[in-house]
DNA sequence: TTGATACTGAGACTTAGTCTCATATTCAAG
DNA sequence: CTTGAATATGAGACTAAGTCTCAGTATCAA
């Protein structure tokens, strides 16, 4: 099986792109970082490498487009991403407490959802599907009733 | 029934805000706004009426809060609000050419979805659901197999 | 080895949104 | 009505995420 270095190698020689030693400090810290990221963590980690921002976002839509790795999540204006090493598709669940993360697969609802494309004649590329609340921690943690002002 | 104005009111009222000229012209103008909007096309219109960007932003919060507008779209980094007079819950098909926004309504996906939330624990709020993909027009015009690098 | 091509970092720039603060409105009490 | 405490306002400074430009640098096919 190829693997994700070899990937990114396929992917550049083919569109004609240079396989250069930011692009892979680039590739290594992505697929290294904690699963879901986002964008200026990279940033920070890559400085001590001495990777510019501007060359770190060029970097991460070649990762996109190369599907090494997915947008998965936007909330309040902050896009997530997280490494797909041939990873199923998933969806998730979103704390508004504690930003926890939780991923689930349901192949009902995808199933549905593809039914729905076909009925408005409409070619789905991707979707995203996230499910903001509170995880079951942070529920306890707020265990009173909401509170009304007093 | 109570009127967008009428509910509006009472919510100022209830947490002790003021209603105010500014507050009423961005409430007007978001009604009236077409169906899907951005945030920057409020400050825009809301200009002429010599309505700051600040209080825009600040009474946008208020009309969330309050469930007069909801926040149902984030694309590449802008996100989409819209009226909800009182509309059922519905999610959306985004066009990545046209940008076209299709609504759809599937009980049996919101169902399954609760089913996902119970089985982790977890106290649902609200989600995002979008799709992404090509609208039928837009298929069309692009109606060539998807093409490869020459 | 070499040169055309592609890539790089620095930092200017953009865009969306937030914050501060001095002044202006609102509205409940009198 | 008037009035003043509470709240809201606009201007514009500020921030954060991301994009762009450009002069110098690295890559790689020949
Ligand atoms: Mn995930
Ligand atoms: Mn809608
Ligand atoms: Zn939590
Ligand atoms: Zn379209």
């Amino acid at each position: 099986m190829e693997t994700p270095r070899q990937a990114f190698e396929a992917f550049l020689r083919q569109k004609h792109l240079k396989l250069t030693q930011p692009r892979l400090s680039v590739l290594d810290t992505a697929l290294a970082a904690r699963r879901h990221f986002e964008p200026e963590e990279l940033v920070a980690d890559l400085r001590a490498k001495a990777v510019s921002r501007a060359t770190v976002y060029r970097t991460l839509a070649l990762l996109l487009e190369s599907g090494l790795l997915k947008e998965v999540i936007e909330t309040n204006g902050h896009r997530i991403y997280e490494p797909m090493h041939g990873l199923p598709h998933h969806d998730h669940l979103v704390c508004l407490e504690c930003g926890k993360i939780i991923e689930f697969v349901n192949p009902r609802i995808e199933a549905l959802q593809e039914a729905v494309c076909r009925r408005f004649d409409f070619r789905i590329v991707s979707h995203l599907h996230q499910i903001m609340g509170y995880c079951r921690k942070c529920q306890r943690k707020n265990a009173v009733a909401p509170r009304r002002p007093a």
